[in-house]
DNA sequence: ATATTTTTATACTATACGGTATAGTTGAAA
DNA sequence: TTTCAACTATACCGTATAGTATAAAAATAT
């Protein structure tokens, strides 16, 4: 860990640490934090024990290290390219639909979500290095586009913004995470309709008098 | 109901019972469920370890009556009296209002949300008892409620409804839980404002032609 | 080939856990 | 006063845990 070896040394990746990381992933994932024991990610990750304990100082560093990776890299995935010029409806419909099918099917991805709630008391950084990486991005991206569009006669694009945001994570919370598929019937494709109706098929009165 | 005692035979409440109940709560909400210790719940409870078995079949057992309890019971106190008639403005900001401010300064319920969404893998069960106790019935009362007035011109009442109470309970997960409150700076008041301005306070010019 | 670092297998320590067993204590009903 | 059910304190069992130690083996570099 001292002289430059050949490889770029910052972004040098790790073969055996990414071995540890995705072994960790599987059980961290599915068990949870606290449930999840080491022998079995050694296990799972095909290493030894002592080989994590090498990476990795203990179990809090690994789990940070891992959800940390997760939240950074699958935001990439999710946000890589979104157009964000066009029609109002159009591009609302582009952004809920770039969302909730990536999510959606993703198990993976609905197991880290899960994780990253449930885990936030006892690492409220990683909740929060979550909300700056996927909510708050896809809020500004919104916010931003919604005040580039005064025709929309929004008064307030960020709480607009929100709500646009909100309703999409309740949507993932209720119907993916708390298994409520079988109890509401509502369709992705009738939740982004209507979203899209309420915010940019408005066809408001242009004179209004008083406004908070 | 057989001999009736003096006391109501079914809601005879067991003292030694809801006193091993508070404690497990205090536990429980604390530290999950895999890092609860039955040692510990006996402490905070001021009972003998094997009282709690004596009450209860095992850790598991104690887990689904705890959860069972504060969602059918905390639902009661949201949702005791709610007036369901009058303006739209006016009954969508007193449903918006009174759910938000019951929830979102009570720490337990936040912990109770955060336990109930974590434990949703292992406890699938507990997940869909506390959807069909609060955001089902939120859901059908404003589905309800928007399908009776059709001069909101809502072309789907259920979606419309969804995307209220998504949006109320997207807020309460980003700010409160995953600890956005320092990340995101919008207010309770500007998000039931603009949710009433996008749904109740939409002029719509009355032809339209198709609709999904 | 030799030296160095990394990984492995295995065993180990100290602690903690869920759950049970036991023996004694309380308190109220009969 | 006797009886009986609930409760407590404590110890115990078997198992599992996070993390360390050690020595051999494999990979890597010089």
């Amino acid at each position: 860990m001292t002289a430059a070896k050949s490889k770029s040394d910052l972004i040098e990746i790790n073969p055996k640490r990414e071995q540890i990381l995705q072994g960790a992933m599987q059980v961290f994932l599915e068990q949870g934090y606290a449930a999840t024991s080491m022998d079995r990610v050694a296990e799972v990750a095909k290493v030894s024990k002592n080989t994590i304990y090498n990476h990795f100082q203990d179990k809090e560093g690994l789990f940070t290290a891992l959800i940390e990776q997760i939240t950074t890299n699958r935001f990439q995935i999710v946000f890589g390219s979104v157009p964000i010029q066009g029609e109002p409806a159009v591009v609302l419909r582009q952004i809920a639909e770039k969302l909730l099918t990536t999510i959606l099917p993703d198990r993976e991805y609905i197991s880290f979500l899960r994780l990253v709630i449930g885990e936030s008391e006892r690492f409220p950084q990683l909740a929060r290095l979550f909300v700056s990486n996927l909510p708050k991005k896809v809020l500004s991206i919104l916010s931003e586009y919604f005040r580039s569009h005064p025709e929309l006669n929004l008064p307030n694009p960020e709480a607009t913004a929100r709500i646009f945001m909100g309703s999409l994570m309740g949507y993932v919370v209720t119907q993916e995470i708390l298994q409520g598929k079988e109890i509401f019937s509502i369709t992705q494709e009738d939740l982004i309709e209507n979203l899209i109706i309420l915010i940019a098929e408005r066809k408001y009165e242009q004179d209004f008098g008083s406004m908070s």
